[in-house]
DNA sequence: TCATTCGTAACTATTATAGTTACAATATAG
DNA sequence: CTATATTGTAACTATAATAGTTACGAATGA
């Protein structure tokens, strides 16, 4: 099962949630979106509440929506926010000390690893909720 | 025990093999340094010498030894030569076809995905093998 | 001939992910 | 008030990738 569709789907909620700005969404009817169970979804919303994107109703008529403005949003700030962590992974079990190369290789992998992945970051900073909107609209 | 250590595994046994040229390592020994199963070391390897980074040589007094200079090898073909993927992963299941985002949201997340996963291997292709020995070596 | 090493298949253990069930708490409609 | 819809969350299960381990045949050189 391996690697995480967390920050995907994050994204796809958010996307709808932008689309239907005014009127609160169910989980129940995100995730038909989604195509995942709804509890799915209320876990991940829960995240997203936590850092103030999203708010919730609950009981009758309840529902989530954005209460952040989506051209506020990067895909930068939703990737740290579901706590994606690096995309590298050190060994399993740290190497061997007594090897010159055992005990220094993490430290100049670190640096390399996180010059790469701020590249990334970098990256996903120029595009925010609202324009991954606009670009799945601009495809009907 | 999900993200891979493949990676780093794979560098590690590459600083060392330049570490070490003109005489051959043998799995066993790597991974003394590593701290893993030899098993592990020589199942990696056959994938690096699939890609012609490193040769062997079996039997008594076998081993393995770096087959190009060590400033040709970036840690972008490292990082291809293992089969990382994408640092990111669509859904599980396949988002609704019936609903607007969902039909098109995988369209638009590849092409960011595909730009933010470029920008992580162009910083990774200013690193060689070369390179991370020195820095290696710099730390002694 | 023997010891060493690679090459590889097969099996097991570990672990993150996410799917699922269950149910209490909350809120609105009527 | 009551019925209904919905969130909030814990607990359990299923899946799948990873890598650790065992086993053993093939190759090589001393």
């Amino acid at each position: 099962m391996n690697i995480s569709t967390r920050f995907t789907v994050a994204l796809h909620i958010l996307a709808l949630l932008a689309s239907s700005r005014g009127e609160p969404l169910t989980s129940a009817y995100i995730a038909g979106s989604v195509n995942t169970h709804a509890v799915v979804i209320r876990r991940l919303l829960g995240v997203l509440r936590r850092r103030g994107f999203v708010s919730s109703q609950p009981g009758n008529r309840g529902g989530w929506e954005l209460s952040v403005d989506p051209e506020r949003i990067t895909l930068m700030d939703v990737r740290r926010a579901v706590n994606e962590g690096s995309p590298f992974s050190m060994h399993r079990h740290p190497p061997n000390p007594a090897c010159p190369v055992g005990r220094n290789i993490q430290g100049v992998l670190s640096a390399v690893y996180d010059e790469a992945e701020r590249a990334m970051e970098d990256e996903l900073a120029r595009t925010t909720i609202k324009g991954l909107l606009r670009s799945v609209q601009a495809r009907q």
